[in-house]
RNA sequence: GGAGAGGUGGCAGAGUGGUUGAACGCGCACGCUUGGAAAGCGUGUUUACGGAAACGUAACGGGGGUUCGAAUCCCCCUCUCUCCGCCA
């Protein structure tokens, strides 16, 4: 959640940020700092009556040390009034907390400056295209075609095993999607990420420290027998790896890598937008994770990006890079960067990395801080790109490089697969 | 799942109702000492919040209770360890 600092210490700017996304905070705000100047001076009171009472406590222990039963009585008799002013100030301050936190946590993330304004993608900035359409054959074949054709991947035995957007990879496929997390595993560590295999079940507090609840609860599976939730995303066990984390030292850039299944729910999605690998419930993905000082952390963003750039430029596909408008922006994101790559039989764009920077927005939640250069305690910036999604990779790649005799797998890949071509068997 | 033991500062580990935010030790930082180092000596060394500061308040796994006063007593939860059971 955004700092109650920076709200009343940069009102302005707070407000700015959040009409990028088509929120006029300006109630929210108002409210915050009226009740944080409420919150204070209750928060006094209170501790005015405290200090009162631990000094009529220590006298009491000093009298009954030296037999002086009769004074110490006389002094009890006097805290009865103090406890109960003490209750009321504390159930008033208690009350104040809550009701900053209520509103705090509505509020998304404060958007940069480079953010364009805008409702929906249609606002979305597009900064940069690679790459051209490979050139095909007439007539090619969606995804969902070819994996049927090659016996890739069962759409069917998935629904009749579990249920739809949960399929099987089967021969070939399964091997080339083990193929491309191999890949971009790989590449990942050479870049100097940490890998990590990570439990695909959180708590509830790891859910609140990056931000999926209490916002997007409805989005995530949840196991009611053990009060468990399935990660949306490698993000939510990586970030929180540093959750009630205090760095010792300036010195540190922080750089995770993991592979997971993503359990997503998706309520509400149907259409020709969930056909084949489109959407599904339950999918791959290659996450990185960063931590950085707040100095670092646009540079770790860039670093991050040119990493995804030089990934789909290795697998040899078409991609633009947009930035997106501030509706568009996920909810604990300043900034956030989509990687789309071009779909040849489909003929559209399909997102396959988001990449964003959360400022301290996170870090606030999962209290994860750096001491600096005089030992204060600061929060620290996060970040998190996925590098990257399976489905749709899989789905642009069996599509652009689809040839009459079968489907070339891209150079790159080849030693993981150990085969050159997706062939008929 | 059953039985027992336990969760205290960076670590190790005292502390069973009173000036204990917490002994002693290790580690760490700074200083003294030294040609330099070690040893030695001295000082310091949790976090959050309020405050310009002095200082104050809170926190001994989490939550609640008893009490003028709780790390210490009571209740609930949780985690760890040991033994048994089960098991890829």
């Amino acid at each position: 959640m955004i700092e109650i600092q920076r709200i009343k210490e940069n009102k302005e700017e707070v407000l700015l940020g959040l009409s990028k996304r088509n929120i006029d905070a300006k109630q929210e705000v108002e409210q915050i700092i009226a009740l944080d100047h409420d919150w204070r001076l209750k928060k006094t009171q209170l501790q005015d009556v405290e200090t009162e009472l631990n000094a009529i406590s220590k006298q009491i222990g000093v009298l009954f040390s030296t037999g002086k039963q009769e004074e110490a009585k006389v002094l009890k008799s006097k805290t009865g009034a103090l406890k109960e002013a003490l209750q009321a100030f504390k159930i008033e301050e208690e009350a104040l907390e809550k009701k900053i936190q209520d509103v705090l946590f509505t509020l998304p993330n404060v958007c940069t400056q480079e953010v364009p304004a805008g409702k929906d993608e249609t606002a979305n900035e597009i900064i940069e295209e690679f790459g051209t359409s490979p050139s095909l054959e007439e007539a090619p074949l969606p995804h969902w075609e070819l994996a049927k054709e090659y016996t890739l991947i069962d759409f069917e035995l998935g629904v009749k095993v579990t249920g739809a957007g949960f399929p099987f990879y089967r021969g070939q496929g399964a091997r080339f999607q083990r193929a491309l997390v191999s890949f971009f595993l790989d590449e990942a560590v050479d870049a100097g990420y940490e890998e990590f295999i990570s439990p695909l079940m959180v708590n509830e507090n790891s859910g609140k420290g990056t931000g999926q609840l209490p916002d997007k609860e409805g989005q995530m599976y949840y196991i009611g027998a053990d009060d468990l939730y399935l990660i949306p995303t490698a993000e939510v066990p990586l970030t929180n790896i540093y959750r009630d984390v205090i760095l010792p030292d300036p010195n540190f850039s922080i750089k995770l890598t993991g592979h997971t299944p993503c359990f997503r729910r998706e309520a509400g999605s149907y259409g020709k937008d969930v056909r084949g690998l489109n959407r599904l419930h339950q999918f791959e993905k290659v996450e990185i994770v960063r931590i950085e000082t707040p100095e670092n952390s646009e540079k770790a963003l860039h670093e991050m990006i040119d990493h995804i750039k030089s990934l789909l430029q290795k697998l040899g596909l078409q991609y633009r890079v947009l930035r997106l408008c501030g509706g568009d922006t996920g909810f604990a994101a300043a900034i956030t960067y989509d990687f789309e790559v071009y779909s040849a039989a489909q003929e559209k764009w399909l997102e396959v990395s988001s990449v964003s920077r959360f400022d301290t927005f996170q870090s606030n939640r999962l209290k994860l801080r750096f001491k600096d250069e005089n030992k204060k305690s600061r929060l620290c910036h996060t970040l998190n790109g996925s590098a990257l999604a399976l489905p749709r990779i899989m789905a642009a790649l069996l599509e652009n490089n689809q040839v009459p005799t079968g489907i070339n797998i891209p150079e790159p890949l080849r030693k993981y697969t150990g085969f050159d071509m997706i062939t008929k068997k």
